[in-house]
DNA sequence: CGGAATTATAGTCAATACCTATAGATTCGA
DNA sequence: TCGAATCTATAGGTATTGACTATAATTCCG
């Protein structure tokens, strides 16, 4: 059964006539006839009772005329569909964000993608940054959420913010008042730090490291909402993605930028660079990008 | 567009791969390959993102994936109804039937074939025999029931009762006793006649002129209820068929047969000689035949 | 009965779907 | 890092088939 068959046949029903049906098809009256009769042998049953002056549908005509009207249309709608549907936003988008990042641009983000394009279905992965290059080059996911560097051939990243690092101290802890520290500051002092198997434990240590400073490390969490909670209870000091900073409420401890070699870590969008953005993605990382550059503009620093 | 190539399509989405969907199709892998660049350059926008080790669909891919697949079920179900629905009476009838015949055997015929086909959809034309003969043979209805002769060489027919003529007089007139007359017996009676423009009305005629009797007409109507309220209120007799004097409610008037020459119509149901019959067709006139059995089965003659 | 209209058949041609063979690209394991 | 394996694309040949022209067969109408 062929598409033009469909097409020869609802003619034909139409026009009441091989040969008209041919002129509307554009196709001699031969070539249709022979279509039809193929198409009546394919089915096993005749499809007009043909009656000389007219013609006239058999009961299998009859139930295949809505049927055939109802797939051309399908198929007329289709080249339609493909590139209107892309430019309404009709579509789903799978989304990974590593756990230092996730919970501060997570809820704005949606709710402006979401307000964008309200037909599109989202579905969000927070995972591990290695994790997540591998959803994404095994297209399980379209986009992952990352901080730089990510090192593999297939991912291509787009970077979307710069985020300074900030020390987070407990009120208890007195920097004579100062807003900002220098990198040796830090030594000696006590640190919570984030395990390493977070990008940003990886990035701190390697950050403390270069700069030859070595605090000593009293505690290893795996969420930085728990960092922030043993800096309360003042156990010791930490280093905090600033939006980290600003997306949770206020405690007893203060913030304070590192003056001499403020540390960072960059925010990208990783995707296979063998798949096309869709419209969709590209819309999500701006949607990013605004949060984030929101996030960062305000300011936490202690006074 | 060809529905083989959405086939192709929808088993490189559901299999991941190109070699893989071509064995499913039971096609070599570079022939599905072409199709599905053909079905791409058709369309204009790449369905699949191809990752080496996999695929992936791009966004025109996720839109079209759903409706390549309606298309397939679709089609794939037409066979199977254009067979099933068939036995499963959805269809649609158009029937006409003539005047003198419509009001005595629709309801019946109507409540059964609904009962037996309850998803056929019927539509009525009441019309004379040429306009129905005309009809059937310009297609535009199924069949007609009409009472013979029918000389066409279009039309096929197909006995469905032998129905007697009664004789229907007032009880005011006196046949001393005799529930059975004979044709001479007409001869001068004031009698009630059909019009002519009805087959009935014709066939009442040409009986009594082959049996050389000549009625008194005293009044032509167009509709056999007329005809029987004149009866009734004793302008004249008349000769109206078995299911008239059946399935009305009876009133001031009695029924004799008359038994030299007994009169009487046979009913038919005539179709497109070129046209197939449905089985809703067939299923009709089965049911029409058991209504006529029944309702002729009953006696009416007056004791 | 003849002319107009309509569908079916026959024969030819061209488009194309398919095949085999092979190249190009990527992945994975040694 | 190199070679084997896997996967898709390309090239060229073949065969199917949809479409065309011409014509026959049938029906309809004057």
């Amino acid at each position: 059964m062929e598409i033009h068959q469909l097409q020869y046949f609802i003619a034909v029903a139409e026009t009441g006539g091989f040969g008209r049906a041919a002129k509307r098809c554009n196709v001699t009256q031969p070539s249709l006839s022979q279509q039809i009769i193929k198409l009546e042998r394919e089915l096993g049953e005749k499809l007009f009772d043909r009656l000389g002056r007219s013609i006239a549908l058999t009961e299998a005509g009859h139930v295949l005329l809505p049927r055939a009207k109802r797939i051309l249309t399908e198929v007329q709608g289709i080249r339609h569909d493909v590139h209107n549907d892309i430019e309404e936003g009709i579509g789903h988008l799978a989304i990974g964000v590593i756990p230092t990042i996730a919970p501060f641009i997570l809820p704005e983000t949606l709710i402006r993608f979401k307000s964008r394009f309200p037909n599109a279905t989202l579905s969000i992965t927070e995972a591990l940054t290695d994790d997540l290059i591998e959803k994404v080059v095994g297209a399980e996911i379209d986009m992952g959420i990352v901080s730089l560097p990510i090192n593999h051939k297939l991912i291509t990243t787009e970077i979307l913010a710069a985020e300074p690092l900030l020390v987070i101290a407990p009120d208890t802890m007195d920097f004579n008042g100062m807003t900002s520290l220098a990198v040796s500051d830090l030594n000696g002092m006590p640190f919570i730090a984030l395990d390493e198997i977070n990008c940003l434990g990886e990035q701190v240590e390697a950050f403390c490291y270069k700069h030859t400073v070595s605090p000593e490390i009293v505690c290893r969490t795996s969420q930085l909402s728990t960092v922030k909670r043993c800096v309360e209870s003042g156990l010791g000091i930490s280093l905090i993605p600033k939006m980290c900073a600003v997306t949770e409420p206020k405690g007893t401890y203060g913030y304070f930028s590192i003056a001499d070699h403020a540390p960072k870590r960059t925010i990208a969008a990783a995707s296979h660079s063998g798949r096309m953005q869709s419209t969709l993605s590209k819309a999500f990382i701006e949607s990013v990008r605004g949060v984030c550059a929101h996030i960062l503009d305000q300011t936490v620093i202690t006074p």
